[in-house]
Parts: C-alpha cells; sequence; structure tokens
DNA sequence: TCACTCTTAGGACGGTCGTCCTAAAGGGGG
DNA sequence: CCCCCTTTAGGACGACCGTCCTAAGAGTGA
C-alpha cells in the first residue's frame, strides 16, 4: 500500500475516533510513521485529505452495497443486512458512534464546505435503501420507508455509543425487522 | 443577569451551534462583551465551563419536564409533548442537530472526563419517560420504550440536520404518534 | 556513472489556543 | 474619606496548530 493509501486509511480512522477537528496533521504522520514534510508533499491541506478520506469512503460503501447486492437476492433481506449493522459493527458504534453521523454532524458545526460530500454517503444508503423498497413493491412510498430505516440506525448508533448497552440494540434491531416483516 | 450566567448563556449557544472543541475563549469572551482577564476570573479551565454548561442543561431540562408534567396529566400526551420536540424546535435541529446527542457525541471522542454528565442528560428524559410508560400500564418493558422513543429523536435530529427536511420530520413524528397509539 | 524526477525528512513561520499574572476600577461599610 | 474585597481589563507565556520551505535520499533510464 502506498504511502498516500496509507495516510487516508489512518486519517479516516483518526477522524472517525477522534473527530475531524481533534485529528492533527502530527497526530496521522505519527501513525503512519512518515514526517510532516512527507504528509505535505501528498497533502497541501488538512481539507484535501477530509476530501479524500470522503471519497475513500463513497467508495467503500459503494463496494459494500454491491457485496450486499451479491449476497442475496431477496430485497427484504439486504435491507435486513444493512439493519444489522448496529450489531455487526457493535463494538466500533458503541465507542464512536456512527461514522457517518458523527462526521455529518461535526462538518455541519464547522460549517465546512465539505460537508455536501459527506451528506452524500447518507443518501448512498437511502437510494440503495430506497431501490430494495420499491423491488418490494413499494414505489410510492420506498424514500420515506428508506428514511425510516436510516433513522432507526442513526438513533440506535447515537444511544449505543451513549449508554454502550448491547442488549438495547439487539431490541430495537428486533423491533425494526418485525417492522419490515409487516411491509 | 450576572456576568456568570450571561457567561454559561452564551458558551450553552456556542458549544451547540460550533461544538465544544470549536469554541474559543476568546470566542465566548466576545459574545459576552468582557475581556479574556474576567472570564479567568470567574472559569480557570474550558472543562469547568464546560461543567457548568452542562449543569444548566440538566436544570433546564428538569425544569422542561416538570412543565410538562402541569400541562397534562394524561401520560400519552406527555409523551406526544416529548416527540414533537423535533418539530418545535424545528429550525435549530435542522441547523444544529440535537444538543444533547451531538454533545455526547463530541465527547465521547474527545475521551473527555465530563463525557457522564453529559450522558446523564439522555438518563433524564429516558427516565421520565419510562415513568409515563408505567403510568400507562407498561411496568414491565417502560425502559425499552422509553428507549425506543429517545432511538426515535436522535434519529430524526440527526437526519433531519444532514437533510434539512422539514416533511421527513413530520413524517416520522406521524409514525411514531401512531405507534404510541397503538401501545 | 550520471542526471533527473519522485519521495522523504526536518525544521521555520505566523497564528491561535488555553492558561496565568498583574494592576486598576468599582462599590459598599467603617 | 479611606480601606478592602470583588470584579474587570489587557497583555504575556508556552504549546500546538496548519502551512510552507529547503535539502537530502531513493529509484530509474540513458
Amino acid at each position: 500500500m502506498g504511502t498516500r493509501e496509507q495516510i487516508v486509511a489512518a486519517a479516516d480512522r483518526l477522524f472517525y475516533e477522534h473527530g475531524f477537528e481533534h485529528t492533527s496533521f502530527a497526530a496521522i504522520a505519527e501513525a503512519v510513521r512518515i514526517s510532516r514534510g512527507n504528509f505535505y508533499y501528498h497533502f497541501k491541506t488538512k481539507d484535501e485529505i477530509l476530501a479524500a478520506v470522503i471519497a475513500s469512503r463513497v467508495e467503500a460503501t459503494r463496494e459494500m452495497l454491491r457485496s450486499w447486492a451479491d449476497e442475496s437476492g431477496d430485497p427484504a433481506e439486504r435491507i435486513r443486512l444493512f439493519i444489522r449493522i448496529v450489531v455487526t459493527n457493535g463494538p466500533d458504534i458503541r465507542a464512536f458512534g456512527c461514522p457517518v453521523g458523527t462526521l455529518t454532524a461535526e462538518l455541519a458545526k464547522l460549517r465546512h464546505p465539505s460537508r455536501p460530500e459527506a451528506t452524500a454517503l447518507f443518501t448512498l444508503f437511502r437510494d440503495w435503501l430506497g431501490e430494495q423498497f420499491t423491488a418490494l413493491g413499494h414505489e410510492t412510498d420506498a424514500d420515506a420507508m428508506a428514511m425510516h430505516v436510516l433513522t432507526f440506525s442513526q438513533g440506535v448508533a447515537t444511544l449505543a455509543n451513549a449508554f454502550g448497552d448491547e442488549d438495547f440494540v439487539r431490541r430495537e434491531v428486533d423491533r425494526l425487522e418485525a417492522w419490515l416483516a409487516t411491509c
């Protein structure tokens, strides 16, 4: 893996664990074990590396959604795969929240120019979920149902992070899967 | 209003709008129109003022919950008052998210010592909602239902902040009120 | 071997941060 | 009127931030 990719990977993780603003150039450089000068060779500004991190997350998300589509032909099962992320990534979510939700919230408060790109990560999930609901025959309110599932995942992530309660996550997942079954 | 109270009020608002870390001593002092030296007379450290802001929010929340209890004797109607905060405070929530959710998320990433106190704000709502569900006759799963309502509000706040969509909020509120009616 | 480009290292810069100090202004009681 | 305690102002401090510069090392093709 090239230096640039290592920087993006380290920044991605540090932005997630400590937040964008709280993560310094020095911290990223130290994580990759390169000098700040070398860092500057690859990225001129902090905003530049944020843009690279977001682009990397977009690509990773696209890849994940594609793999879910491969994993199952049943749209309801695909939606369930999304619903269960909060269980699959339980430890990270309890420790740091949802990577998408916390980043968009932070960038909103910073009035950061890259905010729309971060929000686009939400749109990726929103559109994909909408497609699955459409495939289930809910053409007219597919988007509303997609947003409902997103609402669930963001609420669960925020409270799982606040309370660190694994059982709560399990209960809410069961509840939403029951709701999905009635659709 | 004394200087100290003005400082807490200004810091409260700035922490909400720009985040705790992004808000500097200088910014708060400027908002209150006092010198940084005067600021230091009232609060020695940034953590001290954060503690004061959280304490102030706890008191304000207690007062709000008390006023809701006065406003209606019906537990279901009281819960509805909570559910509708996302509408009542719509503009602020779309611009800055939920004050409790975004603060706890930020303090978690900063590993800040005051994190438990911020989480206690959630507990305030959680316990109050639990009491209302208990009064409705759901003793055994009152807490789970309270957490479900909190999940809703956090999810709605996060996505309202991301997409700025007022209609989405309305739809989710209607959905949860319908759920509440079936309880 | 030599020249050239890509990559790396390490320090300098101006600015802002949280913190702290000192001195003066304000204001009520003797 | 003067003393004393509270409150205010304003600047100094060391540390760290993002940014930028310069020079040396690494690798490649002629």
